[in-house]
DNA sequence: TTTATAAATGAATGAACATTCATTTATATT
DNA sequence: AATATAAATGAATGTTCATTCATTTATAAA
């Protein structure tokens, strides 16, 4: 969809890639306002202040717009959380790496987080369960096993330790976003960086050895 | 909608009561398995098997037949936590009691587990937050209350023991369900009760003084 | 400047949508 | 058995939907 179907290709008009962003951008938040719903293609073309048609240039319908955008947003995220990420890192300082990342993306990108939530507890979620990054999981796993060679986290099965490593963060984040509205503020993100040490000392406290 | 609007009604045709479950329940199924997007009210009408307009006897419009649905099942599960629990027991007990009484009846009503989190990212969500069961509330703080007081835990803002103490077990409960598919097999919980002790023993371990 | 090409479009299409309404049906009381 | 009432209905309404298509527009290369 995304690419050039001939290679070759030359005496052509180009693509204005401002008008894919604008439907990409209204999109989302067409469906973080009105739920998937709430997405109607005309509606998307005049808010994103193009034809109809223009949408199914770039993307091939509706299921594969929304599909497109949880690639991209999935995308987004994973590189924001592996920033700084070291898997060789002692068991506190990755954790705490994670956790100040994937806190600092979701809480800067409230809509994000929010269109991706939206997914997850839908239909659109099986389509591709399975195109997740394999270097991403690869990097979770190694940092895992060099914690527990270590002696710095219990060993258990994969599930628990992510349950009781990650969960709580992502509540705290949802409760935080949800109280605030979606509409970003920095600053509020160091506010709560005491309550998020607060939490992560507790779970750093239950998964040591 | 669902009072009876004349008190001395008499010489009336009676309400079939089949007829409204067979209506939330298609309902609910088909939000599950095509999102909010896939309820259309027709075809809602035919897999309950009555005619479009008898939902209109029952529910004002679509938006308050989603409403019902979503008050109905968090009354259920309300009541289904509940069961057994004593607010004065041990920290270590209630919340036994409380992580045993969620994971069975999410793990038992899995189409419940699903439409709520489903409903809780959904625009729909924001209509009636405030409707939540009072009693339950405080019931749920008297129980961190006392055992604040008895030592058997440390004294937290609401959110970070509300994170540390649930979060997990719902991660779990989460991926257990979608690893097993929608349909419950009671016997599965037993099986996974080692991961999920496991889990409660580390949550403890964490909240404990 | 001409030309070939894909980008971009507005209008059109038929299907599916939520909801309503005039009518029929079942039933508890008389 | 007759009656009054609300339950229940099928068909109809007007709207909105995703998608398509014939046409126009912009641009890179010639």
């Amino acid at each position: 969809m995304n690419e050039h179907s001939f290679i070759f290709a030359s005496e052509m008009r180009t693509r204005d890639e401002s008008k894919e962003l604008a439907i990409r951008q209204k999109a989302i938040q067409m469906i973080v306002e009105k739920g998937f719903d709430g997405l109607s293609m005309q509606k998307l073309a005049k808010a994103a202040g193009v034809s109809p048609a223009t949408i199914y240039i770039y993307f091939k319908d509706r299921d594969d717009l929304i599909l497109q955008l949880w690639i991209a947003e999935m995308k987004k995220m994973v590189d924001a959380i592996l920033k700084n990420f070291d898997p060789n890192a002692s068991f506190e300082d990755g954790l705490r790496v994670q956790w100040m990342n994937r806190a600092k993306f979701l809480i800067e990108n409230p809509m994000s987080m929010h269109f991706m939530e939206q997914i997850k507890y839908s239909p659109y979620h099986n389509v591709s369960l399975t195109k997740m990054d394999s270097n991403f999981i690869e990097m979770m796993g190694k940092f895992a096993h060099n914690a527990i060679k270590r002696k710095e986290l219990v060993k258990l099965p994969f599930d628990v330790y992510w349950s009781v490593a990650f969960a709580p963060l992502y509540q705290l984040v949802k409760t935080h976003i949800s109280g605030k509205g979606l509409h970003s503020s920095p600053e509020k993100f160091v506010l709560d960086e005491k309550m998020m040490n607060m939490t992560l000392k507790l779970v750093i406290k239950a998964l040591r050895p």
